[in-house]
This record gives structure tokens, sequence and C-alpha cells, in this order.
DNA sequence: TGTACATCAGTGAACGCGCGTTCACTGATGTAC
DNA sequence: TGTACATCAGTGAACGCGCGTTCACTGATGTAC
């Protein structure tokens, strides 16, 4: 039994210290040394894998775009009606934040991350076309008119607004006292209203 | 002309320099020394009036809340029909966080503000209980059978991920080659959508 | 109207701290012959 | 199989910095008599 020198996957082991820190205190009281510390190693270590404070932070967007798509394709082929795959990957999407807050806190704050990398870009561009893709589906085997862009958009800002509003929803239902709604059923009801949106307009043949 | 010892309403112009601060670097790279030096003021006074750090942001984060509510209610008595008000709504939502970044970027980081503050739970009830009014006027008035807590979280996370969005949609807009669409527009179409959705349910009567 | 005093608002020096980054280094691993 | 050498991965000491907060202070304002 011996502690070995090298480390085998720091970069991995630094990624996931910095989500747990992120998802403890918030990305806004996050520090390198801290994730250094509790990855059991260096202060200095971090810096040749990432550069920067910047490069390890990006690196868990990256990361974080990547599940994303990972999550949500794979939801999708879980079913045959292009609806049900929407459905689906909206409560993939919103199930994965819950489980991986940091990433999700990191993934859009372009003031903390290089919204330059093309590696970044990449991924995130990934997981928005197959989110398009589904759609455009949907539109185009129920003859709909709406614009697959509106939809897509209008999805995406849902679920990213769901994302970061659902602990004060979560918290106005107690406060109301409705009993709490599950995150899957409210996600649910968010794209059933969204479809039948899409559905309501004018069929183009 | 002299320059005054005492300063007026020194609160109010560190909350304005707090936001330029945050507008121009992004809430990440915030401090309270530079507001301070921005306001043209020692860096001990932030202290006398806001406590610290929290205080300060807290404080920037009711002013949001407050200015939303004044929005949306605004925008909302322009308007007789209630889908219209709903729609003037969402536009105000998204146009006052496009002015005012900085307020938006605070308003749910629950990491930096103090969420416990009863005039920030207050100020942030009073915009949602607007907004939730509304919905639920809809739904009277054209006798809908959609839930009104469901519609209105609906359009609250919609127009909350649309905020935070905007500016990676508009990039995909510029990077398909497609004419970009101005915010009104996007917020108009998101909310009719909305409103089909909500239309297509069984009426209650 | 004048004076004494309390309160308020902002100063500026000082503190200690944790931070990000750098650097020369050393230990471990892989490779060529 | 052994040896020399290059490369890689992590160390730990050191740096300088800007930060948040505190504190005794001073200037300005308001109030009581």
């Amino acid at each position: 039994m011996h502690t070995p020198y090298h480390h085998g996957d720091l970069p991995n082991a630094l990624r996931c210290a910095a989500a747990e820190v992120i998802a403890e205190k918030g990305v806004g009281n996050f520090s390198l040394r801290e994730v250094a510390r509790r990855a059991g190693v260096s202060h200095a270590a971090p810096g040749h894998h990432f550069g920067d404070v910047r490069g390890l932070l990006t690196s868990l967007a990256i990361e974080g775009f990547e599940a994303l798509y990972a999550a949500i394709t794979a939801a999708a082929a879980k079913h045959n009606d292009p609806a049900e795959k929407l459905i689906a990957m909206g409560t993939a999407y919103v199930t994965l934040a819950t489980k991986r807050p940091a990433h999700a806190q990191v993934m859009f704050r372009l003031d903390i991350v290089d919204p330059e990398d093309p590696e970044l870009m990449a991924a995130g561009l990934r997981a928005y076309t197959a989110l398009h893709d589904v759609v455009a589906e949907i539109i185009r085997s129920e003859h709909l008119s709406a614009d697959a862009d509106d939809v897509t958009n209008l999805c995406w800002s849902t679920m990213q607004g769901l994302v970061e509003l659902q602990p004060k929803l979560d918290y106005l239902d107690e406060l109301q006292g409705r009993k709490p709604i599950k995150t899957n059923d409210r996600v649910r009801r968010f794209q059933q209203l969204i479809l039948s949106g899409a559905r309501s307009g004018a069929r183009t043949r």
C-alpha cells in the first residue's frame, strides 16, 4: 500500500473535486486551492493540466455539455414517438442538472469560462442540435407549421429556466401549502403545454 | 463647488456602481473595493450601509425584484385583454433583464445573496404574484382548465431561461446565417406558444 | 440667534488571509539501443 | 536484460496581490435649550 506519486487520472479527479466544491458552496465561492486540497494534491498540480482556473471551469462546462448530450440522446432512444422523445429529453435535462448541479451552474457562465474554447462550443452545439432534430421530427411527422427553431429555443429556455428556478418553485409550493411537485411531473407538464402550443397552429397539409 | 463630505445618497450610488461592475465583468469578478472606487468613496464606506458584500448584493437583488414588479405591472396596465397583458409582461421581463443585466445575474444567485432576507423574499413573491394573477385571469376569463400555477411557472421559467440563454441563442442565429430575431419577437412567439398550449386543453365549461 | 452636544457619514491606515501563479526541483515512467 | 536518457507528473516554497473587515478618527449635520 503506497501512495503513488503519479495519480493516474488527476484531471478527472480535479473536475470531480471542483464539482463537489461548487455543489456545496456555489460557484461564487469556488477556489482552485480548495479543489487541489480535496483532491489531495499540491495546489500547483491543477495548473499542469488546466493552465489556470478558467481552464478547469471550462473543462467542467465541456463535461457538462457532453453529459447533457449523452443523457438526452439516451433518453430519446427509449421512445419511438417523437413527442415522447421530446418529453423524455426534457426530463433528462432537468434530472441531470439536479444530479450534477455544479455543471449546470457553470455551463452558461460566460464570465468565468472561456467562451471561445472550440471544444466547449462544439459540445454545446452538439447538445442543442440533438434537441433541435427531435423537434424537427415532431413537426415533420405531425405536419405542424410551427417553427423548429422557435420550439427548440422555447424548450431549451424553459428547461434551463426551470433548472435555475426549481429551488424557488419548490419553496413557493411549500409556502402556499401545496404538496411539492416532483421534478419529472413538472417537466412533463411543461413539455405538454409546449407541445399543445405547437400543435394548435395550423397544420402544413 | 466643493466636494461634499457627505454624499447624499451613497447607498444608491453604491448599488449603481455595483451594477456597473457586474454588467462589465460579470458577477464572478465582482469586488467591493472596486465598487467603492467607482463610487469615488473610501472602500470602508460600503460597510457602513450594507454591512458586508452579501448585504450589498442582496440589496441589489431586492432592487431587481422591485424593478421587475414595477415593469411587469406597468406593462400589464397598458392592455385590457388578459392574454395581451401576459405577453406584455413577458416582454417587459426580458427587456428589463437586458437593460439591467447585473440585477438579473444576481436575483437568483442564492450562493452570494442572503436568501433569508425578508425584504428580498417579499419582493420576489410580489413579482411572482403579479404574474400569477394575470395567468389566473386568463384562465378564468377564457374558461380554461389549465392549472394557474403550472402556467405561471412555465412562463417564469421560460422568461428566466430566455434571459440566461439569449446571448447563446443570438449566437446560434448568427452561426447558422439566420437573421437575428429581436428579443421582443422571440418573447412574443414564446408566450403565444404557451398560450396556445394552455388553450388547447379542455375548457372548464 | 447662539451654543453645546449627540448623531451621523465617510476616512484612511492597518490587519491578516487566501488566493493564483511561477519556479526550480524530484520522483516516476517510458523508450531506444 | 540492462542501462542511459528523455519525458511526464506532481511538489513545496515563494511571490506579490487584492481582498474584506476593523478601528479610531474627523468632518458635517441635526437638535435641544
